[in-house]
DNA sequence: ATATCATGGTTGATACGTCAACCACAATAT
DNA sequence: ATATTGTGGTTGACGTATCAACCATGATAT
């Protein structure tokens, strides 16, 4: 059904994404304690909540299910670095980072920025980064 | 540290990965109950070793870590997909494939390449596959 | 012969992910 | 008023991943 090129292709492909990424979080998780979850998290609730955000809205910009995040913010709240408080505007619950969140998130975002640039950015010629943008682009329109 | 869009290749490349993986492993996972890890594990032992491979060549072709493996091992040996054997010579185990794993393998192959074909092979021009292979080369070269 | 070391594998604890079932509240329909 | 539906969130069970500690066997050095 694949020749072995083809086969060889996909491999490449998933290999090269594994290794960087594992690189990257592992630069972080080793400096910060925090794993890519967390980031995302703090991040998130930090640019679009500036400091607390309602969880639904989570749900939906991190693309995760609601149960994958209660879960997650349910460990995430035992180490401290977010809260939860029902709102009290009917249903929900909004999602507030704590001081220690944000000084967690503060020390990771550089962190975060170098590896990215050193396991990924530097790697890549204008074309790569031409291919990348137009993969995409056809990934998201085709679905 | 990082501009916007330097952020965004980041992020698109991420997400189109992501994207394109998740849908062929479901796309398997749905057909046949196997898992990622089910099928690489399957794969190796019928391609590098005609139905029975050691358990350390497993783990170095599958670049796993032994825990991992043997994590992995003992679901798939319960739900009879494989067979473990102590070596007669000295130290070692010998993973076997059970006639069950076998099938079970044979049905996904066609499904997980369809998939592959689907969801990124007749995404890609010829010029992004001749840009995956240089970049996969400058990935697995630089450690 | 026995201490030491390297290799190959297991185990337990804990974090992360997914699924299906469930619960709480609000809005709408009758 | 009360049933129905939709939205927002939790929970429990189980599969997957990682880490560190451990155990068994085989090879090497004394």
């Amino acid at each position: 059904m694949l020749n072995d090129e083809e086969m060889q292709i996909w491999h490449m492909w998933k290999g090269s994404f594994k290794r960087i990424f594992s690189r990257v979080i592992k630069e972080m998780t080793e400096h910060t304690g925090l794993s890519e979850g967390d980031f995302g998290v703090l991040d998130r609730i930090d640019h679009f909540g500036n400091g607390k955000l309602r969880q639904q809205d989570l749900v939906d910009s991190m693309e995760w299910t609601k149960s994958r995040l209660s879960h997650h913010l349910t460990r995430m709240e035992q180490r401290g670095l977010v809260l939860r408080k029902p709102l009290d505007t009917g249903n929900g619950v909004q999602v507030i980072i704590t001081s220690s969140g944000k000084s967690a998130l503060d020390d990771s975002r550089p962190i975060v920025s170098k590896a990215i640039r050193k396991y990924f950015l530097d790697q890549l010629t204008e074309q790569d980064i031409e291919l990348i943008t137009n993969l995409a682009k056809r990934i998201n329109l085709g679905s």
